[in-house]
DNA sequence: TATCCGTGGTA
DNA sequence: TTACCAAGGAT
């Protein structure tokens, strides 16, 4: 174990004098404060920026978003990713709305019951907006701590991220807001993944990986499993008035994102007809092909035209197509029929 | 606890 | 190309 109380100094002065200007520190607002760390989840800064902004220009404030639409929030989310993210913190900003009078809770016992709000998010925004001595452990965390530590658990446990946050918590400064994004900070620019900048380090006399060279052994962690791979057919079925059959997406995935439909590969047309009661002309030649990778599986995704003269409740003019929140896979589809 | 959730960037 | 990673949380 290392000097707590020289390295927190060290690393704060370095984070006063080297932070970056990012919007949501130009904010005390606890609600916007929160809503950036929803959207930094597994997300990079750089990805954030634009969407945070039109989400606070739109979003005044937490009644605003509270009485939002949950569609028209996906569609502001749209592109973004992990679209439960947003219905998790419509949901629990409602019930901020509704049980605490519109205030983002300063207890942490009652800001960590809400929808969405773990470990990582709780800390952050009850130390950023409510200067509360709890740590905020994200990827740059676990990466700084177990290289300063020279740590070998494996840091995708849940126990071990636990247990590292307690370690940070045994001696926190007085401004644990600025000192979670100092450490944040440091892991973002500095301690980073592949090519850390150990040269310019202000905590590098702390580091036993810096002092041993092994700071590229750490963070050690279990391997990720090989992404499934699946196969579809993907039809713009369309009627005598050239709109386009569209369904809300259920489930987990792209759960509320709208979609075309999507079969297995060997799925038969007239499988397709029974299921939605149509009758179907024969599939055109593919007019495209389009792969799209997601955390944990693949898509191979092939389109295909189909022609139609019965009536579907969910057939959509493809003019209002495009207010319809709609994930990326899907967005990619839609272009090959562009000029069609 | 292990697995599932999006998307874009990098080496 | 492939694998990894990014201010993680729900189940």
């Amino acid at each position: 174990m290392f000097k707590r109380t020289k390295f927190n100094d060290t690393l704060l002065n370095w984070y006063q004098a080297n932070k970056r200007q990012l919007p949501w520190r130009e904010t005390s607002d606890p609600f916007k404060i929160w809503l950036s760390e929803v959207m930094l989840q597994q997300t990079q800064v750089i990805t954030v920026i634009p969407y945070f902004e039109k989400f606070i220009t739109k979003y005044k404030d937490l009644d605003a978003l509270a009485n939002a639409d949950e569609e028209a929030l996906l569609k502001d989310w749209e592109g973004l990713g992990y679209y439960n993210r947003i219905r998790n913190f419509h949901h629990a900003v409602k019930e901020v709305q509704e049980k605490y009078d519109s205030k983002v809770p300063s207890k942490p016992e009652e800001f960590f019951s809400l929808k969405g709000v773990g470990p990582y998010i709780g800390g952050a925004v009850q130390s950023i907006a409510f200067n509360n001595q709890l740590a905020a452990v994200d990827g740059n965390v676990l990466r700084v701590m177990t290289r300063l530590n020279r740590d070998n658990r494996d840091t995708t446990k849940v126990s071990v991220q636990k247990d590292i946050k307690n370690f940070i918590e045994s001696d926190m400064p007085l401004e644990a807001g600025d000192f979670n994004q100092a450490l944040m900070e440091l892991g973002a620019t500095i301690c980073t993944p592949r090519t850390p900048k150990c040269v310019v380090c202000p905590v590098r006399e702390h580091c036993e990986a810096f002092k041993k060279g092994e700071v590229m052994n750490y963070p050690v962690k279990k391997k990720a499993k090989k992404k499934a791979e699946y196969y579809y057919n993907v039809f713009f079925i369309l009627n005598d008035k050239n709109e386009v059959l569209l369904f809300k997406q259920e489930g987990d995935l792209l759960k509320g994102m709208y979609e075309l439909p999507r079969f297995d590969v060997d799925t038969s047309l007239e499988s397709i007809e029974e299921k939605y009661g149509l009758s179907l002309s024969q599939p055109s030649d593919a007019i495209g092909e389009h792969k799209h990778v997601f955390t944990h599986k693949i898509w191979f995704m092939e389109g295909y035209v189909v022609r139609t003269t019965d009536q579907h409740e969910n057939f959509i003019s493809l003019d209002k197509v495009r207010d319809l929140p709609m994930s990326v896979a899907m967005q990619k589809m839609f272009k090959m029929i562009d000029g069609l």
